[in-house]
DNA sequence: AAGTCGGGGAT
DNA sequence: ATCCCAGACTT
């Protein structure tokens, strides 16, 4: 009985007691279903999913049903979930899956990593999850997880990295039950094995875990180096023609909010844009609203201030609409709640 | 190896 | 405030 076996015998009976009920755990996993569900969770945390989910599957039920929409259909279901290239990669695979697959989500790791947006942890997901092949996969659940179990307090590094795949191919082949003990890991790290205050007290890999055994479980895995957040300043005009419907446009299709409509917003990175610069840049005086917040992401702190005008003949690329059409675009948080503080949508 | 890409929950 | 989240892609 060695430890491998120990531990991997001990979250798979886990798992099988303690799993969670998630619209995408079925009984018999369905690969478009896993598919959707593993791309609107790279990177975000399972309750914002839940929300999203059914809705996006009911507009979008096979590949063929996904790769037929429009992109602002996709982006549109896709609205509030942020990263939104994930839904232009989705789109996209979803087009690749009908054309070159025969529609159906592709049944090994070569093939599905020629799908844009499925890198090594999407890929080993599907074939380990959907197909009980011996995958491993490795996300900030499972990195943090094993590197507390064996109590490695390494750099982040892709160094690391690599050690972390690694082990994880060799626990995924020793459990004999891939599914099971690869969600297993990522259900430990989200429920017990958490990134502060573990609860080591109800883990089934307490006895094996070296992390615990020296004390150092809330020191590993060493914290990320991330980069300071870089400040924007945006000016957003809100601009109606004499029917009352409002101006907007949409952003280009790379860099922030790609492909998001708004109302025309001037962004700059050294200083709140001046009226002088906001009138320029529209063609017409414009005055500022009494409407300001700041709007924060991962990389960013963006000033929004609110201005008006009577007309923009500066901006030729918009398009004139009602409040009713607003809401069924695809529209960022931020620019959902300018919108509402400039009392365009209503409140919540 | 570092930067970019959202938004919100937990502490 | 800070860190993190069922990562992938570009430079």
């Amino acid at each position: 009985m060695n430890r491998d076996h120990s531990i991997t015998t001990a979250l798979t009976a886990w798992f099988r007691v303690k799993a969670r009920v998630l619209p995408w755990r079925t009984i018999e996993r369905d690969p478009w279903r896993s598919l959707v569900s593993e791309f609107m969770l790279q990177q975000t945390q399972v309750d914002r999913v839940i929300e999203k989910f059914e809705p996006f599957l009911s507009l979008f039920p096979t590949p063929e049903a996904l790769a037929r929409a429009s992109q602002d259909d996709v982006l549109a279901a896709w609205a509030g979930l942020g990263y939104y290239r994930r839904a232009r990669n989705l789109h996209a695979a979803a087009t690749s899956i009908a054309d070159r697959f025969g529609g159906s989500v592709p049944t090994s790791v070569d093939d599905l990593l020629t799908l844009p947006g499925v890198g090594r942890y999407t890929a080993g997901a599907i074939m380990s999850l959907v197909h009980h092949e011996p995958e491993p996969i490795v996300d900030g659940n499972v990195r943090r997880v094993l590197l507390r179990l064996d109590g490695e307090d390494l750099p982040d590094a892709p160094a690391t990295d690599r050690r972390v795949w690694s082990r994880a191919g060799a626990l995924v082949s020793e459990s004999g039950h891939p599914a099971a003990f690869n969600e297993g890991l990522m259900e430990l790290g989200a429920l017990i094995c958490t990134p502060r205050s573990p609860k080591c007290p109800e883990c089934p890999l307490v006895a094996m875990c070296r992390a615990h055994d020296a004390g150092t479980q809330e020191d590993i895995p060493r914290p990320k180096k991330r980069p300071n957040r870089k400040e924007l300043f945006g000016a957003a005009l809100i601009v109606r023609d004499d029917t009352g419907r409002l101006l907007i446009r949409r952003r280009p299709d790379v860099g922030l909010w790609a492909g998001m409509w708004e109302a025309p917003t001037l962004e700059q990175e050294s200083h709140p844009p001046s009226a002088e610069e906001v009138s320029a840049w529209c063609g017409a005086a414009a005055t500022p609203l009494s409407l300001r917040f700041i709007h924060q992401t991962t990389h960013r702190i963006v000033h929004f201030e609110g201005w008006t005008a009577e007309s923009a003949p500066a901006l030729a690329d918009g398009r004139a609409v009602s409040g009713e059409e607003i809401g069924r675009l695809g529209i960022s948080n931020a620019q959902r709640r300018l919108l509402r503080l400039a009392e365009v949508l209503p409140e919540a």
